[in-house]
RNA sequence: GGGAGUUUAGCUCAGCUGGGAGAGCAUCUGCCUUACAAGCAGAGGGUCAUAGGUUCGAGCCCUAUAACUCCCACCA
């Protein structure tokens, strides 16, 4: 802390500097040691190209709070970061870069060797801006472990499991219906196609029979497709079409002759009841021409203009085709009608184009046998997803996943290693790469493709930690303790790395999923680029600070739900952080010891026993929140605890004692620093810089906070009767302010107090605060009414009435309408309590426990109505 | 078509295993009380979506219903 101590906090003066020496410290390395039980986590690596937004602000948040939490417990705790090469998506930045400021430059213009140059020298230059956006964000990262998914332990990592996997059987290449991004121009998973609704058509198309005898009508949503078509099916059932199955159909404006066939997977209810059959261009056209042996026809390019087969349509691209076929085919008196359709449409999750069905030959992984093992492992809890919700959601893509497309017609990635031998034909599968054919020894060409990027990440949690070798941090580290991510990508990832791990480990990576939801705008909205709507956590933290941002993105959160960002959160954040800092500001001003201890408590008065027995049970509530991942619970425990408890009350309770001298205020002194100093302790894993900073100029022992341990409940601490005398104290203070407040009497004003109470012990040790926190003049605590003026204004509150004589005379008329009030209702609530004791059902069948609780606040009530009662007689 | 989530104060959201409705922001009132006006003290404001049910007792559990959101699925 600075010596001129600042009215306001400041991030920016120490954000920076205490980063430096928490690295300079070495604190976030971590050490393979098995004296230390292991905690491991591994970042979802962000896009090695992107920039930090919202969604890593607050994914990089939670693992910090959770790994700075384990580290101080006392666990060999260890984070690992690093950034994905993210195939399609940093190919198509690049491509982009050149095509705009290189004159429209393509890839193909390049060659393979000098763009993938291009490619890494981008990410050389763009690699390492991610990872100061998380240094910015104070995140506790192994940077000396930082990894990357292209780096040479990961390449090898990818080349151990595809070579198992095709040994096994489990990775194959065939000719199969694939998504196809034409703009991307490449092959895609089922993962990777995002479904929306579109307004489209039906077009409804009669289809020649070749016997002359009229015609078959289909209906369609893409009637470019009908080029290649090579059947139209019914379903066998249907009556309506009995007599067609067998027969010959003219396919329109082609003239070709295709078949009617009778397949089951036809709807009779739906459309017309006959489906033209589209074996190339359909993924379940494809399964029906399989079964029929149907020709397949593909008439598309790779940028989805038409092809040699499309006949006169030949270059058009698939819209352009589309309508001229429409066209063609009303001149021809073939299309029946046209009706207005909504359907989903697939589109790049990358680009957003509209995937085209293709078949294409590629490469694939077989999912059922990693699957089961993957089903098995969540089912048995040896990993669980945080909030549980999520594991029926991974079931059910587990359960019906498909098989799945690895390859992609890219240059960014891990290369295919397969290599085909140009004399013998042969594929050979190699961890090694090969010139020569192993058979014959001919000449052999590497597959062009590469690896879906999520293949490689799929491998991260070991892949990060060694494997396959067998290194001493893959022996101590691993299985890693908890996985952070949203939903999103429960199955791009989390599910593929659990298959992964299970089969080439044997273990599951990862015990806990804890899975949080999206950060949204103010108004709900995704935050995306082309809305604008993106809030820069950068900017947020050159505003607001660190601190700021992670605490606001903690507050409020629960478990796999979104969150809406907005700036006056933010602000609320910053404020608190201000508020520590004064507090703390106020703390060092009075400073006159050294050491952080808890006196002998024989010298604690009822106030330190209070807000230490408080503190107690914010160790209780924090620890626990924070380990069944409730990090949003956790945090406002903290807030409140240190907002209320701690400055409105306990500070203002001390403050008299720094004007005396001795005992009594270096024994305050000694609780504020005891208690502030393991406060920041509990809160140092959501505010990392601000509590370092404080900490670090109160009396402490250890080089930096983030390496102190973590308090620990202690039920020795625990003082019920402190905490019930001060929650009278502070009932009976703030039942005064608000009779004041409600008078507009000034604070300036002071007056004189009466306590009537039988339990005046109590109310003594209260009398300093009263003068401090209630504007007392003086006060006196009797035991009946004698000796208090007339003209006073009572206030009833459990355990006494105090009374605030008034110098003018106390208007009658509205005293009587607030006590009235007050008895109106002390007598719900005893008909309340009442009601329920006299209930047989309550007594017998509740909890004693709760009864008792019951029977006391009747009583309580009781007595206060009686005082009001009285007071009401009074004034009569 | 299947599944999930949400519905609580004007706004944004908490409310963990059922035992008297909370916070922040906003609003209103009074305070520059020497840690903090990014603050202090107080106040107002809620049929906890609707209808049933279980229970001595339901914001919480069960069953329907409605609205909104999301995910999955091959209806051409």
């Amino acid at each position: 802390m600075a010596k001129e101590l600042s009215k306001t906090y400041d991030p920016k003066a120490v954000e920076e500097k205490i980063y430096n020496e928490w690295i300079r410290g070495g604190y976030f390395h971590a050490e393979p040691d098995d004296s230390k039980k292991p905690f491991t986590v591994v970042i979802p690596p962000p896009n090695v190209t992107g920039q930090l937004h919202m969604g890593h602000a607050l994914d990089e948040t939670f693992q910090d709070i959770i790994i700075r939490t384990k580290r101080m417990q006392g666990y060999n705790a260890l984070w690992i970061p690093g950034t994905d090469h993210a195939g399609i998506a940093t190919q198509i930045k690049v491509e982009e870069d050149m095509r705009v400021n290189e004159n429209g430059l393509t890839r193909y213009d390049l060659g393979r060797d000098k763009f993938l140059e291009r490619v890494w020298a981008w990410k050389e230059k763009f690699g390492g801006r991610i990872i100061n956006q998380l240094k910015k964000l104070g995140s506790s990262c192994d940077w000396d472990r930082e990894r990357f998914t292209m780096d040479e332990g990961c390449s090898k990592a990818v080349r151990e499991v595809f070579v198992n996997l095709y040994n096994k059987g489990l990775i194959y290449q065939g000719t199969r219906i694939i998504n196809w991004c034409p703009s991307c121009k490449t092959a895609l998973s089922d993962a990777e196609v995002e479904y929306s609704e579109h307004d489209g058509n039906f077009w409804h198309i009669k289809y020649p029979r070749k016997d002359g005898k009229g015609y078959v009508e289909i209906a369609t949503t893409r009637p470019e497709t009908l080029l290649g078509d090579t059947a139209v099916a019914v379903n066998p059932d249907d009556e309506r079409y009995k007599d067609l199955i067998g027969k010959m159909l003219i396919l329109p404006l082609v003239g070709r002759e295709i078949p009617v066939i009778a397949d089951e997977y036809v709807d009779k209810e739906f459309g017309t009841g006959c489906v033209k059959i589209t074996p190339a261009h359909d993924p379940n056209d494809f399964e029906v021409g399989k079964r029929h042996n149907l020709e397949e026809i593909k008439v598309m390019n790779d940028d989805a203009t038409i092809n040699k087969f499309g006949g006169k349509y030949e270059g058009m691209d698939r819209y352009e085709a589309r309508k001229a076929i429409v066209e063609d085919l009303e001149k021809e008196g073939l299309l029946v009608k046209v009706e207005p359709h909504v359907h989903n449409v697939g589109g790049c999750y990358r680009c957003g184009t509209t995937v085209e069905p293709i078949t294409s030959k590629q490469w694939f992984v077989k999912m059922k046998p990693l699957a089961e093992p993957a089903i098995e492992a969540v089912k048995n809890g040896e990993t669980r997803f945080i909030p549980e919700r999520f594991t029926k959601t991974y079931m059910n893509w587990m359960e019906n996943v498909h098989d799945w497309c690895i390859s992609r017609q890219l240059w960014w990635g891990h290369r295919i290693p397969a290599f085909y031998c140009e004399d013998c034909g042969e594929t050979i599968v190699s961890k090694e790469d090969i010139t020569v054919c192993p058979k014959c020894g001919g000449k052999v060409k590497q597959d062009e493709d590469v690896l879906d990027t999520w293949f490689s990440s799929a491998l991260w949690p070991f892949s990060t930690l060694g494997w396959p070798e067998k290194t001493k941090e893959l022996e101590h580290f691993y299985p890693t303790s908890v996985l952070v991510t949203g939903y999103d990508i429960i199955f791009f990832w989390v599910a593929r790395m659990i298959f992964s791990a299970l089969e080439h480990t044997g273990e599951v990576p990862f015990k806990d999923v804890y899975i949080h939801g999206l950060v949204r705008d103010s108004r709900g909205r995704k935050m995306s680029k082309s809305l604008g709507n993106g809030i820069d956590p950068l900017e947020i933290i050159d505003k607001y600070g660190a601190d700021a941002l992670r605490f606001t993105l903690a507050t409020g959160n629960s478990p796999g739900n979104d969150m809406r960002f907005y700036i006056e959160r933010v602000e609320a954040s910053r404020n608190f952080a201000n508020k520590i800092w004064n507090a703390s500001r106020f703390v060092l001003m009075n400073l006159s010891i050294d050491t952080c201890a808890l006196p002998d408590r024989s010298k604690l008065t009822i106030a330190d026993k209070w807000i230490i027995s408080a503190y107690n049970d914010l160790v209780k509530e924090v620890t626990d929140n924070l380990e069944k991942y409730e990090l949003g619970i956790a945090v406002s425990k903290l807030y409140d605890f240190i907002w209320d408890s701690f400055c409105d009350w306990y500070i203002e309770l001390v403050k008299p004692r720094f004007f005396e001298e001795g005992e009594s205020n270096t024994t305050a002194q000694q609780v504020l620093v005891y208690v502030l100093s393991n406060t920041l302790k509990l809160l140092h894993p959501f505010m990392p810089f601000i509590t370092e900073e404080i900490w670090q100029a109160l009396p402490h022992e250890g080089e930096s906070i983030m390496i102190s341990s973590f308090p620990v409940y202690d039920p020795e601490l625990k003082d019920e009767s402190a905490e019930s005398e001060m929650r009278m104290i502070m009932d009976a203070i703030k039942g005064v302010r608000n009779i004041r407040n409600e008078m507009n009497v000034p604070p300036s004003k002071k007056a004189a107090l009466y306590i009537v109470t039988d339990k005046g012990a109590t109310f003594e040790k209260g009398d300093s605060f009263f003068k401090k926190l209630a504007s007392a003049s003086e006060v006196n605590v009797c035991a009946d009414k004698s000796g208090v003026p007339e003209n006073a204004v009572s206030v009833v509150v459990p355990g006494a009435e105090i009374l605030l004589p008034v110098d003018e005379l106390v208007d009658k008329e509205k005293e009587l309408d607030r006590l009235s009030k007050e008895k109106k209702r002390l007598e719900s609530e005893i008909k309340r309590a009442e009601g329920k004791l006299s209930n047989k059902g309550f007594t017998e069948k509740a909890p004693a426990k709760v009864v008792e609780e019951e029977r006391k606040k009747a009583e309580k009530y009781s007595e206060m109505l009686k005082t009001v009662l009285d007071s009401i007689e009074k004034l009569k």
